[in-house]
DNA sequence: CAAATTTAATGAACAGTGTTCAGTGCGCAA
DNA sequence: TTGCGCACTGAACACTGTTCATTAAATTTG
């Protein structure tokens, strides 16, 4: 069966080749700046191929948004090690926000960008940001069990943390700073951390 | 001078149908989803006829922009009101998010659209955004004076607050609450900012 | 090995987009 | 009435996502 394992690799590395080539152009001209004949040119095939490796321009976009949920899982992960849930939460919350800052266009991607937001549910992408997320409220809930909060309402905590932490990220990234003078946005933002996270201390 | 100024009266006119046209278009399907030909279409003239009156498509968008930041300072303008500045700041917060939550389509025209963010600091609807956002500080800043917060770094504070509303009302308007059943979203969003407000008092 | 069949790749086309520009025809001043 | 200016437009350009018949090459079959 060799020739069928080598069409199924072949038909793997073209796949590859397109997302590679997808994700790259995303990130220099933004998601919607990329046509499909950019990409197509960009790998030296016509344009009419690409649609015979994903069905539609959203199909990419769902495999590039995996892609970015897997980095940002391997960005986030390290957070995992530190034993105590409060300390293990503010470092999740600043590596999510670090993330978030360093790859503004991998963050658009999974928490901005609206494109084919329907049938998202089933796919792979949501899959695993969902799991991000459930290790997110866990750890809430192992800081909630360990009583660092007042509060026992883990679903409103996680929420109202990651509210700011996205809308953090989000005004920062959607440049909705600009009454702030650049060199200060990210100083801002770093104290805001702090911030929350002294509230939440009190919670 | 009867001639010309009903000439200038008519090129409002036209710019007033434009706009509205341009305006409800925006809010059935979307920024994106809105082409200068249904613009044309609806008002029954060539899609030429627009670029006589806005320079291109961008300039309609902040012509809208300058529309949904008059409507937002209309929806937070009572807020006003209130003598004591903790109730104004609380009654300012919770009228910001009923705004994005009612035009979703409004505040994504604000605070989420990228589209041609570079030359905005000259445009008038990101100088009404700013006035707006200058009341906000300013109720901050009040409660400080007023010593209703402990800490004293009004910038801070007023960027968390603003961090988590924005925050709450975009993950809410793109959709990426789904892992709450739909009819448990607002509910949590309201008691997210129940929670805000609860961990701002003792801040 | 040759013929038949499957399959990868493509050029051309369709309907849409923003935008420009050479006209056309009407209102107004002289 | 003539002529000028101006609001308006049809047609075009270069782009977009997507489809499909056709070509060419690889593989299977006789």
């Amino acid at each position: 069966m060799g020739i069928t394992s080598r069409k199924e690799r072949e038909k793997e590395e073209m796949r590859r080749l397109i997302l590679d080539a997808a994700l790259r152009l995303f990130r220099e001209k933004g998601f919607d700046g990329v046509s499909i004949r950019n990409i197509a040119e960009a790998i030296e095939y016509s344009p009419a191929t690409i649609y015979l490796y994903y069905k539609d321009k959203s199909e990419i976009f769902f495999a590039l948004q995996f892609e970015a949920a897997a980095l940002k899982r391997d960005h986030l992960l390290p957070a995992a090690a530190f034993e105590d849930p409060w300390q293990r939460l503010i470092e999740f919350g600043r590596r999510y926000i670090d993330f978030g800052m360093k790859h503004p266009d991998l963050y658009d991607l999974l928490f901005i960008i609206r494109s084919p937001m329907e049938s998202i549910e089933n796919q792979d992408c949501w899959k695993l940001g969902i799991a991000t997320h459930a290790f997110f409220v866990e750890t809430v809930q192992a800081c909630v069990d360990a009583r660092y909060f007042k509060s026992t309402d883990t679903e409103t905590i996680a929420y109202t943390l990651w509210c700011h932490a996205h809308g953090l990220v989000s005004l920062f990234i959607r440049e909705r700073m600009r009454m702030y003078p650049e060199e200060k946005r990210a100083e801002l933002a770093m104290r805001s951390f702090d911030m929350i996270v002294k509230m939440a201390e009190s919670l």
